[in-house]
DNA sequence: CGCCTCAAGTTAACATATTAAGTTGAGGAA
DNA sequence: TTCCTCAACTTAATATGTTAACTTGAGGCG
């Protein structure tokens, strides 16, 4: 009989025999392993995000800026992990909200530096106070320990992976 | 002076003085720390499905299926991180690549179990051996070591995540 | 200087994902 | 049995992301 290890065993019965089941055991694939940790936890901080009016994008470019300010675009698409057409869209929806604002570089004209205006600030402050509360209780459950371990391998895959090139080899 | 802790330095004399930087030292959020993971391996996953002819969904659709067959699309969503009409798109594409086969429970008329055919278990192997070679790569970079711990961990992470309640509370 | 190349950004066409409003069948209670 | 409710899709509209082609300015070199 074939290994079945991960299924909700919901509707197992109903469907079983029709075809032969595989016997991979688990899902052991990284790319997957980050996306479905990620959804996990996203699927507690959404509502709290539409509920103030952001999306996530939005509030990874403002979480972004509230770490480092002024940071220019191309820097701003590598921290808020999003595409320069994807950030520019948003960055016009921001400006328009009247939460960033952009400062042309006086040496370097190609540059455009994106800063939070002070409502922008503000704004942060008032998400990410709705935020921690959440974060607290998600960081007990999961456990305070396998966060910070997570975090800090996290952070060594990023670092060991950017030492390689990219791409097709 | 304000710290500034994790930016390129490259234009960062350029646009320096045009704003007060905050102070928050590095990114220590789960979500975006497991977004920028997933990416960095992702780059490098990402042209070999492409130069077979997949798109990152599809072939977690697909992957999906060779663990565990057949599985509903209910489940299928789950186990490949999709949303209902995302998967339902890429079903219909994959059917009529001839890679997988949509069968109707005899018992339960609202469930359609999904299956790969001959053809797409074929494919599967194929796509599978050719990014073997390069996961054996990147586990090297990162460290096995390394690779195991972040699996569990976010096995972990889902688990525990998925016993409370979704959701705003 | 005048040419070259490349980085930074922009735009438009296209692909994909998300939301929301239906449809259909199962299983249970009156 | 008939009605009720809910789960499992399905579809259409809308939003968002992705690719690719283009523009502009910096900095290097003959």
């Amino acid at each position: 009989m074939p290994l079945r290890t991960r299924t909700t065993r919901k509707h197992e019965d109903e469907l079983a025999g029709v075809a032969e089941a595989t016997t991979i055991p688990f899902e052991r694939a990284l790319p997957v392993g980050l996306l479905r940790a990620r959804e996990a936890v996203m699927v507690h901080m959404r509502p709290i995000l539409r509920a103030h009016g952001t999306t996530e994008q939005q509030w990874r470019v403002l979480r972004a800026l509230n770490d480092v300010q002024p940071m220019d675009k191309t820097t701003l698409t590598n921290h808020a992990a999003l595409l320069m057409p994807s950030l520019l869209r948003i960055l016009k929806d921001l400006k328009q909200a009247g939460l960033i604002r952009l400062v042309r570089s006086q040496t370097n004209r190609r540059l455009t530096g994106v800063i939070l205006t002070p409502r922008g600030a503000a704004y942060v402050a008032v998400v990410t106070a709705a935020l921690a509360q959440k974060s607290i209780i998600l960081k007990q459950v999961i456990g305070q320990d396998t966060v910070e371990q997570l975090l800090d391998l996290l952070r060594t895959v990023e670092l060991r992976l950017s030492t390689i090139k990219t791409g097709s080899d």
